[in-house]
DNA sequence: CCTACCGATCGGTAGG
DNA sequence: CCTACCGATCGGTAGG
C-alpha cells in the first residue's frame, strides 16, 4: 500500500539510537541511588532529572524496585564475567591474583555508581533479588578462595596463610576502591591494581629488615593503652 | 518546649540510670538505620521496637536528624579515640600500624551498627554534621599517612612505598570489617588485625631466596589462637 | 508523555 | 508518654 512511515532524523538520531528512554532512566536512577540513596531518591526526583512528569516514568518502566533490581544484577554479571574466564587460566596464582584483581577493580572503577548502589542499597531488594547478592557474594569468595589455595598448593604463596582471611583482605582492597577511586583522576585501574598486588604479594616491610617484622612488644604497648 | 518531668525513683533507679530512655532510643536507631537504612527506618517502626507511639519520641529527642548526628559524630569521636594516643607513641612503625590496625578493628567490631550506620549514612547528613565526616577522613588518613612515611624513614618499611595507596590498602582492610566481621563469631578483633597486619606487612609471597616453603620467620607473631 | 488524582505514610506538633 | 491530628510527599494509576 504505502511506505512505511520514514524514520525521523530523531529516530535514527545516534545519540538516540544509543541511549533508549529505558536506558537514560537506569542511567540517572544509578547516579541519583549512588548520590543520595534508594530511599531518599523519589520518582518525581528521578523524572525531573530526565525532563519529564513523575508519572510518566511508568511508560517505561514497572516500578522503582525494579530500577534497583535492574541495577544491583547488571553489576552483579558484571563482577562475575570479569572473573569467569579467569577462573581456569592457567597462570601461576600471584600473577592470576595480579590479573583478578585489575579485572575486578576495573568493574568497580568503569561503574562507580552502580557499584556504589550495589554496595549500599542491596538491603532494600525484595527476597528473591537479595538471593542475587548473595550468591554474588559467595562466587566472588570462592574465587579467590580457590585462588589462594592453589597459589600455596603450587609453592607461589605462603602455606601458612588462611586461606579466609586472605581472601578477606583482597577482596577488602578491591571492593573499598568504591569509596575512594575517581575515575577521572590520575590512577588507572590497572595502576592501582598493579601497586595493590605488589603490597599484597611482598609485603609492606623492608625486605629483610634487621630486626624483622612481626616480632611483638607486649610491654610497650602497654604504655599507650587507655 | 521541653518539659522534662521531675526525676522519679524510677527514673534514678540504677537499672534505668544505666540505661536512660535517651540512650535506648539511640541504640534501637543505631540497629534500625544499619538494618534498614536511614530514610527507610520510620519514627513509628524506631517507636514501636520501644513499645510506644511515634510522637512519644519527641519527648526525648529534638527530631530524627539528631539521632543520625548523634550516632555519626559518636562513632567518629570513637575512631578519633582509638588512634589519638597513638599518634605519638614511639615504637617502630611495623609494632604501631598492628596496634593502629587493632584499635581501629576494635571501634568497628565493638560498634558494627553504628559503624555501618557511619559508613552508609553520612550521606544524609546536613552540611555541617558533613563535615565532621570529612575530618574524621582526613585525621586518620593523615594517621596511617604520617605513620607509613615514619616506617620509611626509619627503614621499617620499604622505601618504594607509594604512601598514599598504602594508606588506602591499610584502610580498606580495616574499614571494610564492617561487612564481613560477626562480633559473636570464633575470631577476635585482635586476632583479625594481627593476621591482617602480618600479611600485610611480610606479603603473601613465598619468601624468595630461600628456596620452597621453608620459610624464614618473619611476621609470626600473629598465630591465631584457637 | 501529561494532567489529575489515589490511598498510604512520612516527620513532627498540640494538648493533655 | 498518648490521642489526634497537621501538611507534605510518597509510589503508582486512570484516562487521555
Amino acid at each position: 500500500m504505502t511506505d512505511l512511515p520514514a524514520p525521523t532524523l530523531k529516530d535514527v538520531a545516534p545519540a538516540d539510537a544509543a541511549k533508549p528512554r529505558r536506558e537514560q532512566i537506569h542511567e540517572v536512577a544509578s547516579r541519583l541511588f549512588s548520590e543520595r540513596g534508594y530511599h531518599a531518591t523519589s520518582m518525581r526526583d528521578l523524572a525531573g532529572q530526565l525532563g519529564m512528569q513523575g508519572g510518566s516514568l511508568y511508560a517505561h518502566i514497572s516500578g522503582k524496585e525494579e530500577l534497583l533490581v535492574e541495577i544491583v544484577s547488571r553489576a552483579s554479571r558484571q563482577f562475575d564475567a570479569a572473573l569467569f574466564l579467569l577462573r581456569d587460566a592457567e597462570l601461576p596464582a600471584d600473577q592470576k591474583l595480579r590479573e583478578a584483581m585489575h579485572r575486578h577493580l576495573r568493574v568497580v572503577a568503569d561503574n562507580m555508581e552502580s557499584a556504589t548502589v550495589f554496595f549500599h542499597e542491596w538491603k532494600h531488594l525484595s527476597p528473591a533479588a537479595y538471593r542475587h547478592v548473595t550468591d554474588w557474594r559467595d562466587t566472588i569468595d570462592t574465587f579467590y578462595r580457590d585462588l589462594i589455595v592453589q597459589g600455596v598448593r603450587e609453592g607461589t604463596l605462603r602455606p601458612d596463610l588462611d586461606v579466609k582471611m586472605t581472601a578477606n583482605l583482597i577482596l577488602s582492597a578491591v571492593n573499598w576502591t568504591y569509596t575512594w577511586y575517581r575515575p577521572g583522576g590520575e590512577l588507572t585501574p590497572r595502576q592501582v591494581a598493579e601497586s595493590f598486588a605488589d603490597m599484597l604479594l611482598s609485603g609492606l616491610c623492608t625486605p629483610q629488615g634487621a630486626a624483622g617484622p612481626g616480632q611483638t612488644a607486649p610491654a610497650r604497648t602497654g604504655e599507650v593503652q587507655p
